[in-house]
DNA sequence: AAGCCGGGGGC
DNA sequence: GCCCCAGGCTT
């Protein structure tokens, strides 16, 4: 076994993180926690995981649960393809594999929402499986231990990290090996003030022999984000609001929202064409929310219809009191919105979601 | 190869 | 503010 790995090992088994809620775990719920935890951090993870195995035990109850329901517990988590494709796969499990959770890499990977590191942290943490997993700790551990110029998004970088993270592989305790790649770049390897003194492998790390920690990995290009603006047409009706669903591609894909427009003008127009009569209008105070790749300013219109609606709610849309749309299946932004129009409710409820 | 897709932690 | 996080999918 390479020093490496028998390093690393040695240092899980002392310093290593052994209380997470998903370690021990059956495949579903590890599956369940690498989907939550792409590009989320364990802190943020923890609480949805909690609320999120209480309500889907098993991976028949996710797929028994409607997709609307599955993600009103993704609500804030962000990344919502994840959500949708959870509950994808979970169907496909029921369907295909008779609501057993696979046992072959080829067949994971297969699942949406599931790539190569996925399907490897699974079948190396539940399955105990010599496979090498690449997420963001690893390719820092790696790039710093191994001396890796250049930007992980590049082909022929990430290849190369691909390659080290196969070769370093220990031929036994694959699980107690995977895990000490993770908590080592958690909590050693760090991004900023990495704590080499206490690095299980400070002696053939070749940044640290190279000065080169700080300047490793290299960070991404940075490009400006772009600004857009939009318009949350709030339509009241006593406590109940309108929401519509998204599209399931594009931002918020599958949540509810209020109506949105890109200027105060459409909004109007829209609020016409609907025959609608307002008894009192009310322009909330604007708030930003800024997303990987542009930053949105969003000025909510706040508007009390004079009668309620005589058409129900069209297909795709429906009327929800304040209190029950904090419950649904809504974006931050919209969260921060409701919980503005009802000051009324508690801290609790307002948190129930996290 | 590059863009899209959220929200928050930590500095 | 800035950068990144137990990435994957689409174009």
């Amino acid at each position: 076994m390479s020093s490496f790995a028998h390093q690393l090992i040695r240092w899980q088994k002392q310093h290593g993180r052994h209380h997470l809620p998903w370690q021990g775990a059956d495949a579903y719920r590890v599956w369940l926690s690498e989907i939550m935890l792409q590009q989320t951090q364990v802190a943020t993870v923890i609480p949805y995981y909690q609320r999120f195995v209480a309500a889907f035990p098993d991976v028949a109850a996710l797929a028994a649960a409607s997709e609307d329901d599955v993600l009103a517990h993704w609500s804030g988590l962000g990344y919502y393809a994840r959500g949708r494709n959870l509950h994808k796969a979970a169907r496909i499990v029921v369907e295909k594999f008779d609501s057993a959770f696979p046992r072959k890499f080829d067949d994971i990977v297969e699942l949406p929402g599931v790539g190569r590191s996925t399907a490897a942290a699974v079948c190396a943490l539940a399955y105990h499986e010599r496979r090498a997993i690449l997420d963001g700790n690893v390719k820092r551990v790696l790039a710093r231990y191994c001396g890796i110029e250049g930007w992980a998004g590049d082909k022929k970088v990430e290849e190369r990290l691909w390659q080290q993270a196969e070769a370093l592989l220990p031929e036994s305790d694959i699980a107690t090996y995977t895990q000490a790649l993770m908590d080592m770049g958690a909590t050693v390897c760090t991004r900023i003030k990495p704590k080499c003194v206490l690095c299980p492998v400070q002696a053939d790390c070749v940044a640290l022999a190279t000065d080169r920690v700080a300047a490793l990995p290299t960070p991404r290009p940075r490009k400006a984000v772009p600004e857009r603006h939009a318009v949350f047409l709030l339509l009241m009706h006593g406590n109940d609001i309108l929401l519509e669903k998204r599209p399931s591609s594009g931002i918020w894909g599958g949540l509810w929202c209020p109506p949105q427009f890109e200027d105060e003008t459409a909004a109007r127009e829209w609020f016409i064409r609907q025959e609608l009569e307002a008894s009192a209008g009310e322009r909330l105070e604007e708030f930003s929310h800024t997303f990987t790749h542009f930053r949105l300013h969003i000025t909510p219109l706040k508007v009390q219809l004079a009668h309620k609606p005589l058409r129900a709610a069209q297909p795709g849309a429906m009327w929800l009191e304040v209190e029950e749309a904090l419950g649904a299946a809504i974006p931050t932004p919209v969260r921060k919105v409701l919980s503005v129009l009802s000051p009324l409710l508690s801290n609790q409820h307002q948190n129930r979601r996290g």
